[in-house]
DNA sequence: TAGTTCGTTCAACAGGCGTTGATTGAATGA
DNA sequence: TCATTCAATCAACGCCTGTTGAACGAACTA
């Protein structure tokens, strides 16, 4: 493994490039894909425009690597304690601003390219909570409850409720346990014979 | 009560400002606020640019117009009886695809001033909700039932997540049933002396 | 009918955007 | 040491945007 002087060539722009990345995150964040541009991004890093069309290419080429920095939740292990996993999850999802989580949410209503891309995470996503599942319909009921914690972290993160944003996480996690308890859990015993 | 004839001068104007709010909501819909342009809802519209503007002033203008025209769901009754109306009312958006609605939903996620426009109209919303909640938490427990059916909508109609486009709307409302009724109706029976 | 109003179009402006290509100068390697 | 590489800057281009003001012609009024 080479470890480069820090002041090295490439070890320089290594640092550029990940304050390029950085800036342009919270830059997509704070005013979405079209609002923001790449002067704005650049004089966030301290860098010229013209170095961010030379490192990353295009505008969408540098969205591109930002959601792509965002990372995946996991959701495994026995149903009972898939239900906990979740909640957990999101609990610390809505005490701290996962900026890089919450680029790609707003992104997904903005752009139609961040759309596609961030849907195959969300199935993924989907699909992990569907095999904690013990139901015909595990399927549609992991949507159900990935458009829940989707709803929470909306209204808490980019629309900021009042109410939301002011609760505990704790009471919010509480309050919310019976609901995804009976769509993850609860056996299905109301529907058709 | 004036009845012009048809094709009288205002009655044409009339028609016309109708075609032009029209056609901004559908754009402003299906392309958020900054990637419609003024030309493109005049040209859907039959119309010069430069007409729309005239009429509404600015782009600014016209948006509000639009967000101002959709709207407002009404909840009321016994608490035992909200719950059933907050369900329905979601099953009919899920149903069919409330285009005034939704693009006031896709521009809070991304007009900053679209976003406090209508967050008073949502804080409405909540309000009502909460009327119809027997508990001390009834804000918490409105603003989380209301962010529930922010998130389905979302997932509906914004990302259009394929298992809830699919899915048939009595069935989610089967499933969430149990899920609302755990926060609007059942009692605190959890939580710290 | 003559004059005015007003719905509508047209051409143009100023500003901001993404993007480009030439250029500079320090780090690098033979 | 000298030629090369490459991070970084700079000025400029072409395009698209919201917005404006003059102009035309049909509907209205007296």
């Amino acid at each position: 493994m080479t470890t480069p002087r820090p002041n090295s060539r490439a070890e320089q722009r290594r640092r550029t490039e990940a304050r390029i990345l950085d800036a342009a995150t919270r830059a997509f964040f704070a005013a979405g894909y079209e609002r923001t541009t790449i002067r704005a991004v650049a004089s966030a890093a301290g860098v010229d425009a013209g170095l961010v069309m030379h490192y990353f290419g295009s505008k969408q080429e540098l969205f591109r690597r930002v959601i792509d920095a965002a990372p995946v939740p996991e959701v495994s292990g026995a149903p009972g304690q898939a239900t906990e996993q979740i909640l957990a999850g999101l609990a610390s999802r809505l005490a701290s601003e996962p900026v890089a989580s919450l680029t790609v949410l707003r992104s997904m209503l903005t752009n139609p390219e961040a759309a596609s891309a961030a849907g195959a995470a969300t199935a993924r996503y989907q699909a992990q909570i569907a095999q904690a599942i013990p139901a015909d319909d595990a399927n549609l009921r992991a949507a159900i409850i990935s458009a829940i914690i989707l709803g929470l972290m909306v209204s808490r993160h980019l629309i900021k409720s009042d109410e939301l944003v002011s609760a505990d996480p704790v009471q919010v996690i509480r309050l919310l346990r019976p609901c995804v308890l009976s769509l993850a859990a609860r056996p299905d015993h109301s529907g058709p014979p």
